[in-house]
DNA sequence: CCGCTTTGGTGACTTGGTCACAGAAGCCGC
DNA sequence: GCGGCTTCTGTGACCAAGTCACCAAAGCGG
C-alpha cells in the first residue's frame, strides 16, 4: 500500500493527468523540476484509487527519497518540513484555480491562455488540437472551432500539428478577459 | 502571511466554497468533526492568495493548535505526522474526483448523486434550488430544470425549499449511470 | 504510388449557462 | 387581516459547449 520511494524532480517535466470513464482526459497539473513529486507520492501511499495519471514530457531526472528517510527529514529538518508543506499548499491552490477555471470561464478565454502558457513567448507552437483539448479538458471538436475563429480574426495562423501566433496582443487581451 | 493557528474540528462541519469572478460559487468541500483543517490552514499560511472561504454549517468546536506546537507534533509523533498526511492526500485525491464531475459528469447525474448525498437516507430535504445549484457549481435555472424533470418523473416531491425524495431507486438508478 | 493512420473540418443536435422576467410564498409591521 | 418586502421558483429565448457521425487532407511506411 505504502509506496517506497517519494521522488524530487531534479530535471524534466511530468504531466499529471486524469482519464474518465468515458475516455475524456484533463490535465490537472505539471511537477517541474526543483520540485516535489511529494504529493502525488502522498496521494499513492494513502491507498486512495487514483485515477490519475503521470507522464513524463521530457527525460527527467529525479532523486528517490526512500520512505524512511524522507520521515527523518520531515521530523529533523525544518526547512525540509517547510518545503513539503509550501509544496502542498501550492498544488491545493492549484487545484482551487483549475476547479473555478473548468467550472465558470468560457473557453475562447482558457484556450488564448493555454496558448500563450504554453508557447513560451515563442511565436510558433508544435500542437495537435486533440492535445490542446486533453490540456482544457474539453472536446477536439471545440478547439477545432475557437481556433478557427482565432484564425479568422487573424490572430494565429495554423498548420498540421502546429498553432503560430500572429497578434500575441489581442489573445492576451482576450485572455485577461 | 502565515496564519497563527492550525484547528482541528471536533464538532461540527464546515463548508468550504469559492466564489468565482462573476459571483457564481462552488462548494470544494466540508471539513467534518475529527478531520482536520491543517490542509486549509496550509493553503492560508502558504500566503497564497485564496478565493476560497469557510463557512460553519452547524455550531462548531476546534480546538486551535499554535504554529509552534504543531510543529514539533509533526517534528516529534509519527502518528500525528500519518493523520496530516493521509488528510492532504485525501483532500487532494477528493479534489481531483470533483474535478473529473464537473469535466465530465452529466448534470442530472450530478444533482441525484448530491440529493442522496445530502438526504442522508431521510425522504425530506431542506435545501433551496439556490443552494444545490452552489453545491454542484451551476446556475439555479438548471438545477429548478432539472428538479422540474424528477418531479414529472415522480421521483421527486417540491416544496419551498424543500425536496422530498419519493422514488429513492431510480434516483440510485440514475446515479450509477 | 498505394493504402493506412493521424489530424483537422463540418453540420445537426443535445445539454448546459445566461438573461430577463413574472408569479407565488413567506415575513414583517401595522 | 392587510399591504409591502424579500425570497424562492418557473419560463422562454438565446448563446455556448459537448456529442455524434461523418469526410477530407496530410503524413507515413512499404
Amino acid at each position: 500500500k505504502r509506496a517506497e520511494n517519494l521522488l524530487l524532480m531534479l530535471k524534466g517535466s511530468v504531466r499529471v493527468q486524469q482519464v474518465s470513464d468515458a475516455g475524456r482526459e484533463i490535465v490537472l497539473f505539471r511537477i517541474q523540476a526543483g520540485e516535489s513529486c511529494v504529493l502525488t507520492a502522498a496521494c499513492l501511499l494513502a491507498g486512495q484509487a487514483y485515477a490519475a495519471e503521470g507522464i513524463a514530457e521530457t527525460d527527467i531526472e529525479a532523486v528517490a527519497i526512500p520512505q524512511e528517510v524522507f520521515d527523518d527529514l520531515v521530523a529533523r529538518a525544518p526547512a525540509f518540513r517547510n518545503f513539503v508543506f509550501s509544496a502542498y499548499s501550492k498544488r491545493m491552490t492549484d487545484l482551487f484555480f483549475l476547479i473555478d477555471e473548468i467550472a465558470f470561464q468560457r473557453m475562447d478565454i482558457r484556450l488564448a491562455q493555454k496558448l500563450l502558457d504554453l508557447s513560451q513567448g515563442q511565436d510558433s507552437l508544435r500542437i495537435t488540437h486533440q492535445q490542446l483539448s486533453v490540456e482544457l479538458g474539453t472536446a477536439r471538436e471545440v478547439v477545432s472551432r475557437q481556433l478557427l475563429e482565432f484564425q479568422r480574426r487573424g490572430w494565429v495562423a495554423q498548420a498540421r500539428g502546429v498553432v503560430m501566433i500572429l497578434d500575441r496582443n489581442h489573445l492576451i487581451h482576450l485572455a485577461a478577459t
